[in-house]
DNA sequence: TCAAAAGTGTTCGCTATACACCCATGG
DNA sequence: CCATGGGTGTATAGCGAACACTTTTGA
């Protein structure tokens, strides 16, 4: 097996992969979407989709081609958001992990084909993880939690097209509070990032709702001009 | 020379480094600590200072041994904010370097020993700097900007006595905004994590001004019960 | 006595929050 | 006709921005 081993330096080298913690909204609640090992260590564990690192792709590059592998997603908003180091965080080796948290639509997710079991779970009933994912997940919510009070990205989880009532529920989710309906209508309709559609849709067998698309350029326009969003 | 090289791998491992962005404030503006390169490539650049990770040590604790290697500073407020990644950021070889930026008292830098000559600049006077350490500097106030709407970190950069006066310019520094005077003492004074010290202190020729302390207990006592800073 | 800087208070307008009200639909 | 949920409007409190005023000190 020694002639197997053909790269070679003076100091010793850590692996470097990347780790790609999937968030989707199923209406309700936070979804995180994993993926059960079937190879030793950790055999059996969930696990977040990711792999090595290949000398001639950026972690951001890697961590997409991961997400498609593994996922069938392609062309998700991924966010690298921090790199674990920790010296035993494998028990193998050395392996430093760059992270990214991705927000896709659960539905475009092709979720457990039979190569790589793969399922959703929402944010609290998450299994006991393989390596030190547990607190991976933690730190991912806190930095997603963060980045939705500078960006709109909440709107990567939702539809193209939306009602304000569904917005609301994932922002409850993402932040864990809860607002008040008519303030929050009266809110977004004021910030005026999104477009109100013709379209209705029932969602609740009572009354039919308008249908919204968040609106980039405006959404940049106010950006512009020293914009923020308050939640 | 073939067997110096010991360490062996079936697939290529990058290196990894880290590298840390020193943040010091002189009373008016932010400035950047900042090391000339002995060596190729990139020899006589200004670069930051970094280097290899260790394989029994974390990268947090590789840049604080980093930190104290070449600028004598010990136990500094360090945060990770982004890793770097690009295929051909260095031109001997693979690198991958972690970044943090540290926030320290500029007059504890023991700058410009011998060994490497290290120097403070101000941010908007860097000169052309070594790999693309530029961009990580560009990323590295972004992330500083968003930081400090959540933490107060900006306490990091002031002696522990401090007037408000000295406060306001570094806020103003570190967010290029301007703050009416009157309205940042009112905020100040309202928010209740500073403690008033009996000491005055003449900073300006006129007159004298009180003192302040960061007060961490009143801070997280109000952190407890959502709160935010707002500027 | 004048200018500069520290410290205090006041006013105004915006917006977050609480909450009332009407409309549409299905049972 | 009533319960449920969607959509609109209104009153109040609190806070940020603008700014007047007083005090202290050095020139």
């Amino acid at each position: 097996m020694e002639e197997e081993l053909k790269y070679h330096y003076k100091y010793p080298h850590p692996s470097v992969t990347t780790d790609c913690i999937i968030f989707g909204f199923d209406g309700t609640k936070l979804n995180v979407l994993l993926i059960e090992r079937g190879i030793e260590p950790y055999k059996g564990c969930w696990a977040f989709p990711g792999g090595f690192i290949k000398m001639d792709e950026s972690a951001e590059q890697g961590a997409l081609r991961e997400l498609r592998e593994e996922t069938g997603l392609q062309g998700a908003y991924i966010k690298q958001f921090h790199t674990f180091s920790d010296p035993n965080r494998d028990p193998r080796e050395r392996v430093i992990t760059i992270a990214y948290y991705a927000l896709v639509r659960m539905q475009e997710v092709v979720g457990g084909d039979d190569a790589a079991r793969a399922a959703w779970f929402p944010l609290d009933d998450v299994p006991k993880l393989a390596f030190d994912h547990d607190r991976i997940l933690r730190v991912a919510v806190k930095e997603l939690r963060q980045q939705i009070h500078f960006e709109p990205i909440g709107f990567e989880l939702l539809p193209e097209k939306f009602t304000i009532k569904e917005l609301q529920l994932l922002y409850e989710a993402i932040l864990d509070v809860k607002f008040d309906r008519r303030n929050f209508y009266n809110k977004m309709r004021h910030l005026e990032i999104l477009t109100q559609l013709d379209e209705r849709i029932f969602n609740s067998p009572k009354k039919e709702a308008f249908l919204f698309k968040f609106n980039p350029a405006k959404y940049q326009e106010l950006k512009q001009k020293g914009f923020r969003l308050e939640f």
